[in-house]
DNA sequence: ATAGATGCAAATATTTTGCCGCCAG
DNA sequence: CTGGCGGCAAAATATTTGCATCTAT
């Protein structure tokens, strides 16, 4: 089962894609002295260069690419691994696709997934609005916000219904 | 395994908690000609009461009290029925308690789940300015949004770290 | 009467764990 | 050298499906 749903974002640039140099999540880690093995790397690489959400299982295909030595389990050790950095966002992409849970680097701002629950399609969006709905819970709740995750369904303008 | 997150309102009214006379969603399916067996009565009552966020298992638990004679299967095909109509709201609470989902009535409002991730404890809020982010993404992507699901994840006051 | 719902068992799908040998630092 | 890491197999968790039977309308 391949991975889904095209990444585009919206008000935002494009992200870069050079080929080897080390990406954001390695570099992070590189930072706090995490053990870097052979399998890290593969997947780091693979998950800073994915121009798409990756279920674990694609996950595992891309970097079997590299070298077939990655084991499945690995790949959701690392995840939780990463998890636990707050280096990785987990979405469901609102069970469009399943159970699978789907991955994404954390980049520096937080952004909403809208995805069209016909034909798949997921578009990220940022929002200065959203920024400020979490300051604004904040203070209304005194929670202090680490972790967001906002799923919005719909149709896109060709997969209206009628 | 029982269900957790307790839940509480921010800005709108506590529910109402009265006792057999048909809630939300079974006047609800009433309305648009749903068969009603035995086990959806009870399957709706069991929803149309909680005051917490259920489970699968939870849902059953307390279906069973009423009526041993209701299966697991049929709760999740109720589930699934209840989501076609847009009745639903399914959450997985940023996997704080595993990958188990959680399920509550979908009311009038949208609202936003605020989850500590150390205590657990789960708070609702509804927001004008969650609103017009929405109003936002609809002209920004040309969706018509038809569910949204937030979750948001922190500290509470008694949680935070040091 | 009959389309649609349920129960049961078995299949799926996805993620986690125990244990032991291995390798990065 | 050594503690954390990875591989393998097996378990656990959560949900879905096939099919025969039953029931609400």
């Amino acid at each position: 089962m391949p991975s889904t749903a095209n990444r585009r974002r919206v008000s935002s640039g494009e992200r870069l894609n050079a080929h080897s140099e080390p990406g954001r999540l390695r570099l992070a880690l590189e930072g706090r002295g995490v053990r870097l093995t052979r399998q890290r790397r593969i997947l780091l690489e693979v998950m800073d260069q994915a121009e798409q959400h990756l279920s674990a299982d694609a996950i595992l295909e891309r970097a079997q690419k590299i070298d077939p030595r990655v084991h499945q389990v690995t790949v959701y050790r690392t995840l939780e691994m990463l998890k636990r950095h707050g280096l990785l966002d987990e979405l469901d992409l609102l069970h469009i696709h399943g159970h699978r849970h789907f991955y994404e680097s954390h980049g520096p701002r937080d952004h909403i997934h809208v995805a069209c629950l016909r034909c798949g399609k997921v578009r990220e969006v940022e929002s200065e609005l959203f920024e400020q709905l979490k300051r604004q819970i904040e203070r209304d709740t005194g929670i202090q916000i680490t972790v967001t995750r906002t799923e919005i369904g719909g149709y896109c303008e060709g997969c209206r219904p009628r």
